[in-house]
DNA sequence: TTGTATGCGTTATCAC
DNA sequence: GTGATAACGCATACAA
C-alpha cells in the first residue's frame, strides 16, 4: 500500500506536504499542490482511515445496531440510518443482535474497540441497561431506538406504541368486534408493555371485557417453535373474534398457526398487527397495521446522534423524539356490524 | 480511554506484558497473567482495534456492499453473510449503492481506505468493471455476488437466472399460456441478460411466438416513475396473458400498474416473478416466483472470501459457485387450460 | 510556504 | 519470563 511517504519521495516534498494538500489545511503553492496530487493519482493513492484515526482520536464512523436485520422495518429503519449517515460524511458499521442479550454484548464490545464516533442501538430490553452502561462509562455518545430501557436517559426515538394499539382496539371496535384478544413480545421490552397498556385502554375505553387468558406473551422476533401460539388458541374461551399482534412477525406466524387450525382470516377470525409487512405489501394488501415510519426512525436518530457528537462539550438535555404512526386499514378485519 | 500504558503503570509490569496476556503468546507466569487480568477489569480496558490494526496489516473486518437495502433478498444475504462472518471471528461493514455506479465508486473508496480484508460485493452491472480494477490493482480480495461482470475474473456466487427463467416460462406454458411477455431490469447487469435468454429459450422450447415489444426494459431497484411500463402495457400487441418480471421489485411494480389499469391478477393476466418478496410472503401466498437460496448466497460468499484471505499465498483459481432456486407455485397466475 | 520531531495504541524483534 | 525500542500511517506543534 503507498503511503503519504511514497508520495512524498517521488513529488520531491515532505509527507507534511502531502498531508496538507490531501486535507486542504494550511498554505500551499499551487505548483507543488498540483504536483502533489498527480502523484497522488499516478500512484493510486488511498488514504488509511485507520492511522488517521489513531492520531485525530475520531473515527467518522457511526455504529448501528438493530435486533432483527430480517424484519422490513429494521431494514427500513436502516436504510433511512444509513442516507443520513452519509449526508453528514460518516460511514456506517451494522450489527444485528438477533434480540439476543449475548449477542448485543459481543456488538457492545466491537463497538468499543472500533472507537465508533456514535452507536445508534435498538436494545433487545430492559436487561440491556448493563450493555448501555458500558457504552456510557466509555463515554461513547448513542441514541436508543424504538425501545427505553427503565434507568437509562439518554437521545430517544419511538413510535406511539401505546396510542397505536389502542388505535386498533378502537378499530376493531367501530366494526363490532367485542371479544379481542392479544399477543405479544416479552413484557421486558418497552414497545411491548406500551402497546399492552394501549390494548387495555382501547378495551376499557370501549366498554370490552377482556377474558381470562387473553393476553399471551410470545416473541418478537421469529422463533423456531410456535406451538405455545396454538396451545393459546386452543385454550381462550371464549374464542376471540380478533386478535391484536404486537408486532408483524407475531402477526405472519400468528395467521400461520390459525390457518393451521383451518381458520381462515378474516372470514373466521380477524388480525391486526403492528409495524408493516414490507416494501412489498402493497401488491396485495392484506394485513391491517399501524405502520411505524420506519425511515424517519433511522434518519432522525441519526441526526440527533451527529448533534449529539459535534456538541459533545455543551451537553444539552436527552432528546425524546416519539414518531406518529398510521393505521392502514387493508383486508384482514371483517366487519361484524351487520350480524 | 485506557490503553495498555495504563494497564501497565497500575500492574507494575511493561506494556509489552500486557500485549502478550491479552494475545496470549508468549511465556507468562501465571501471577502477572492473572494480576494483568485483574487490571484490565478494573480498569475497563477495551483493546483499541484501529492501532492493532495499523501495525498488524489486517482489520478482521469484511465489507459488504449491495445494490438495495431494501429489498429482501439482499437483506436475507446480508443475514448470511453475517452469520459466516461472526462464524469465523470476523466483522462485517456494509453498504447500499442503491444500483448507481457513483455510489459504488464511492464505497470503494471508503472501502480501500478502511483497509479490510475483504469485500463481498454484488456489483451494479457491467460499468462497474473499473471499480473492481481499483479492488484489484490494491489487491483487496472480493467475490463477485449475484451478477458476473464481463472482463472480470474473481470469484462468484450465482443463481440459475438463465434456467429459473425458462423453468417459469415451462410453467406459464404448462397452465395454457402461449402470449407471455416479459418485463426486465437493465441488460448491462448479467442477471437481466441471463434471465432474458431463459425467457427465450423457454419461449422456442415450448414454441410460443415471441411478438413484437414483448421484451421491455425497466430497471432492478425502485423508481420514481413506471409510466414507462404503463406505455409499454398499452402498446403490446397482442396482449399477453402472462408476464414475466426479471425481479421481485418489477413484479411488484408491474402488478401495480396492472391494477392501475383495471387488471386485475391473476383474472385479466397472470404475473410471476424471480426472488420471492420476504420472509412475511407466506402470509398470503400471491406471486408464482422462481425463489433463490438468498441466504446461501451471502453465507457460501462470504466463506469463500475468507478462505481467499487466509490462502493469500497460493491463489487457487477462482471458484464459481452456482445456487440452485426453486419454483414457488402459488396463485399469480390463472389456468387457462379449460378454457 | 515548507520541513522536523513527536505521538496516537499496539505488536514484533531482539535483548536480558 | 520480561522489557526496551522501533514501526505501522498519519497529523499537530513548532521551526525554518
Amino acid at each position: 500500500m503507498v503511503t503519504i511517504y511514497d508520495i512524498a519521495k517521488k513529488a520531491n516534498v515532505s509527507a507534511m506536504t502531502v498531508s496538507r494538500v490531501i486535507n486542504n489545511t494550511g498554505r500551499i503553492s499551487e505548483k507543488t499542490r498540483s504536483k502533489v496530487k498527480r502523484v497522488m493519482e499516478e500512484l493510486n493513492y488511498v488514504p488509511n482511515h485507520m492511522a488517521r484515526s489513531l492520531v485525530l482520536q475520531q473515527t467518522n464512523l457511526l455504529f448501528l445496531l438493530i435486533t432483527d436485520i430480517t424484519n422490513p422495518f429494521y431494514t427500513t429503519l436502516s436504510r433511512g440510518a444509513e442516507d443520513a449517515a452519509r449526508k453528514y460524511g460518516y460511514r456506517l458499521l451494522f450489527g444485528n443482535s438477533d434480540e439476543t442479550l449475548e449477542k448485543e454484548a459481543d456488538y457492545i464490545n466491537t463497538i468499543l474497540a472500533t472507537r465508533v464516533d456514535g452507536v445508534l442501538i435498538a436494545p433487545t430490553g430492559d436487561s440491556s441497561l448493563p450493555n448501555l452502561e458500558r457504552l456510557q462509562s466509555s463515554s461513547v455518545p448513542f441514541v436508543l431506538l424504538d425501545r427505553e430501557v427503565p434507568g437509562m436517559e439518554a437521545d430517544l426515538v419511538l413510535g406511539d406504541s401505546r396510542d397505536g394499539a389502542r388505535r386498533l382496539v378502537e378499530h376493531l371496535s367501530d366494526l363490532g368486534h367485542r371479544r379481542i384478544a392479544m399477543v405479544n413480545g416479552v413484557s421486558t421490552t418497552s414497545s411491548a408493555r406500551l402497546r399492552l397498556q394501549g390494548y387495555l385502554d382501547g378495551m376499557k375505553l370501549n366498554d370490552l371485557p377482556v377474558h381470562e387468558g387473553y393476553m399471551h406473551e410470545s416473541s418478537f422476533r421469529p422463533i423456531d417453535d410456535y406451538s405455545h401460539i396454538e396451545a393459546w388458541l386452543d385454550h381462550m374461551q371464549p374464542f376471540p373474534t380478533a386478535i391484536l399482534a404486537g408486532n408483524n412477525v407475531l402477526a405472519v406466524e400468528t395467521i400461520r398457526m390459525l390457518h393451521k387450525r383451518g381458520l381462515r382470516v378474516p372470514e373466521d377470525i380477524s388480525v391486526v398487527g403492528f409495524d408493516d409487512l414490507g416494501p412489498f405489501s402493497e401488491v396485495d394488501p392484506f394485513l391491517t397495521v399501524i405502520s411505524q415510519q420506519a425511515y424517519q426512525f433511522g434518519y432522525t436518530g441519526t441526526q440527533m446522534l451527529i448533534e449529539r457528537i459535534q456538541s459533545r462539550d455543551q451537553p444539552d438535555p436527552w432528546k425524546k423524539i416519539v414518531l406518529p404512526s398510521d393505521l392502514l386499514v387493508r383486508r384482514s378485519v371483517r366487519d361484524l356490524r351487520h350480524q
